[in-house]
DNA sequence: AATATTGTACTATATAAATATTACACTAAT
DNA sequence: ATTAGTGTAATATTTATATAGTACAATATT
């Protein structure tokens, strides 16, 4: 299961970051082979975003073979496993780091405030 | 000082792609606080964009407080930080850590590859 | 004071992306 | 058969993006 979240100042399309978020999703282990996804319309809801752009980012995983869908019953992990190359991972890890630090920089904080707040929280 | 590059074909608006670099040059380091960026006008010549183009991206970082403009002079990296009581410092940076973090982990990625990848970057 | 350079503002145009709405088609369960 | 829930399709509308052109406003330099 993955806990997905829509962020509109990224930037990025929403349907592309759906999207994003399935293939990591399933890279890292978090999807597994044969899990229902949400159906459109739950995830439209959830999301707050319309159907269509659901449609959109599942659509195009389809055509990647990355889901599939059965028109009547949901859509689904497919079996085909997907290795995003360490240089690609690499990358959205640093985009998320960067557009975090900065903002933290912009509040005065440093880059070892943000490393301590997070190892209390989660290394305990 | 940063190079800047724009890649139509990346899919990711050329006002965007302005953002995203200078927001990786000051988590980089490469761009620091009071330094001055190109002008508008140069910036535009140099990418073969429109002028709008480039004010667009200056703007939104000025809203976010992360770059400072004066008219007649030119757009300098923020040195000026936030100011917020010190009471509030504490939950500010829960905040962003919170809001990082989980989006962080819809991606796939673990508190402990954040907190490795801001320690590689940070702490050499 | 005059000039050049800087950011800002505004209107207009064209195209692409995203959303809204409605209806249809397939499947499973009753 | 009927119903509820699923994905699909199509059209229209709105919003975002990028460009072009022109003019204005603030600052630094001469």
């Amino acid at each position: 299961m993955v806990q997905f979240i829509l962020d509109p100042k990224a930037g990025v399309p929403f349907y592309r970051q759906i999207i994003d978020q399935i293939k990591f999703g399933i890279a890292s282990g978090s999807l597994t082979a044969g899990e229902q996804l949400p159906t459109v319309r739950a995830l439209a809801v959830e999301l707050k975003v319309n159907l269509n752009t659901v449609t959109k980012a599942y659509k195009e995983l389809e055509i990647r073979n990355i889901l599939e869908t059965q028109q009547g019953t949901g859509t689904f992990i497919g079996k085909t496993v997907i290795k995003i190359p360490e240089k690609e991972k690499s990358k959205k890890l640093q985009d998320i780091c960067n557009e975090f630090s900065t903002i933290a920089f912009s509040y005065g904080f440093s880059a070892d405030d943000i490393i301590n707040q997070l190892q209390k929280k989660y290394e305990k």
